[in-house]
DNA sequence: GACAATCAGATTGTCGACAATCTAACAAGG
DNA sequence: CCTTGTTAGATTGTCGACAATCTGATTGTC
């Protein structure tokens, strides 16, 4: 018998379909902080009745991307700087509980794997695909905690991801510079790869540290001077 | 102007009712672990359509206390030893954080709410009224992270308190024989409220390796000999 | 008897229409 | 001018029916 790995198969209802959609429009920041999502508009456009859109858009209400008031309908979350904050300060606890439990089950598929993710970095850092860069980037950070082994931890992290991802890529939008062209993960990957286990750790609370105060700075200042609204 | 403080009123769809009788009754173990929710039974049942009650389930899909598989139905989570190791393990870590972020925020209102909390445990023990203990003893335990001032914590705590819950149901259940009827939450309101965060944050840690560790069993002994399945 | 094809029943996914509720504009009254 | 009541329009919440898919039993064939 050939031993042969099959990946499951795609979900193949409308729901799934919309709920990645509307997921990457939001945190691509297509859809803005605030923003109301018309019922009967967007299942137009998607050409799907107003069902399968609303399962679609309880679900992402639960992800915490979308909120809900009954009667007056659904919006794109708002972004504090508090709430950058939360996230950030959780996240960090999280990310050394990760590397603790990840590493005595390092291997060298970790290695290739963690590469693998560095250099798609790499690759949108190059092609200058601010959107792409922000993905890769949370997606090698991520590895740690797929590597875990504790799927607690992975959907807590993947809840926090969602929005983090949205910040980044609103604080990329406000900022329409280029994106940082020296490679600041050279490092996170070195001491992931190195014996100093608390030395990972450390790195990870800094090296998270820096982008934050930028996004935090970006947050407040919206704040000071909030928008007109959608 | 009289300033008087309200309350936001009460959720009044038929979707956030469901939500809450479904999830009280996966919590309490009313529905089994595994067990299918037939849509057009329960609608039926609920006197409602199924519309909502599909919009209900789909929250609790994303609140990790059911699970769906497209066109085979949606189904209580199993409980397997590994998921309460996890959810454990990552418990210990969010508290630590909890604790230290809470502790210069205590004040009277904080001791208060968690005498109240605590007697409120202490009552429902007096009534022998088992699900009514695990509801307090799990609220009384929140208050650290309700304290905490960051929401992403309280989220993640509260999705983590769902499992939980159901898992100290199921254990319930499981031996009918009393619930602990000395006071194990002494010492913790105590910590509390002393002057040492280190020793608050030590003790939480091994309070909550106490029920672990009998619970893990629970768990371990169903996965040896498992049920006919729902 | 083993196995594949077929089919009926049950269940989930989706649709279009109706009911309940909100919003904003407008009129009436003080 | 401000407040209150009314109303029309838009939007969300809910319903009942239909379509797509799965499951298990049955039948026919080798």
């Amino acid at each position: 018998m050939v031993k042969t790995e099959f990946s499951p198969i795609a979900d193949t209802t409308r729901r799934a379909e919309i709920v990645a959609l509307l997921r990457r429009a939001i945190l691509t920041g297509q859809l803005q902080p605030g923003q109301k999502l018309n019922e009967l508009r967007i299942s137009e456009q998607m050409r799907v009745s107003r069902a399968p859109l609303r399962e679609a858009m309880r679900e992402l209400v639960q992800e915490g991307v979308l909120t809900s008031i009954p009667y007056a309908g659904t919006f794109v979350i708002n972004v504090t700087a508090k709430d950058i904050d939360d996230a950030y300060s959780l996240n960090k606890v999280l990310d050394e509980f990760a590397i603790e439990r990840m590493w005595k089950l390092r291997d060298q598929r970790f290695f290739d794997e963690l590469d693998r993710r560095h250099e798609a970095v790499k690759q949108a850092t190059r092609d200058r695909d601010t959107t792409r860069q922000i993905e890769t980037a949370l997606q090698l950070h991520g590895l740690i905690h797929e590597w875990a082994d504790n799927s607690v931890l992975l959907e807590t992290w993947q809840r926090l991801t969602s929005r983090l991802q949205m910040y980044f890529a609103l604080h990329q939008q406000a900022r329409r510079e280029a994106v940082p062209a020296e490679d600041v993960h050279e490092t996170y990957v070195a001491r992931l790869k190195g014996g100093d286990m608390r030395a990972a750790q450390r790195h990870a609370r800094e090296h998270i540290d820096l982008d934050f105060e930028e996004l935090l700075a970006y947050a407040r200042d919206l704040e000071r001077r909030p928008s007109k609204g959608a």
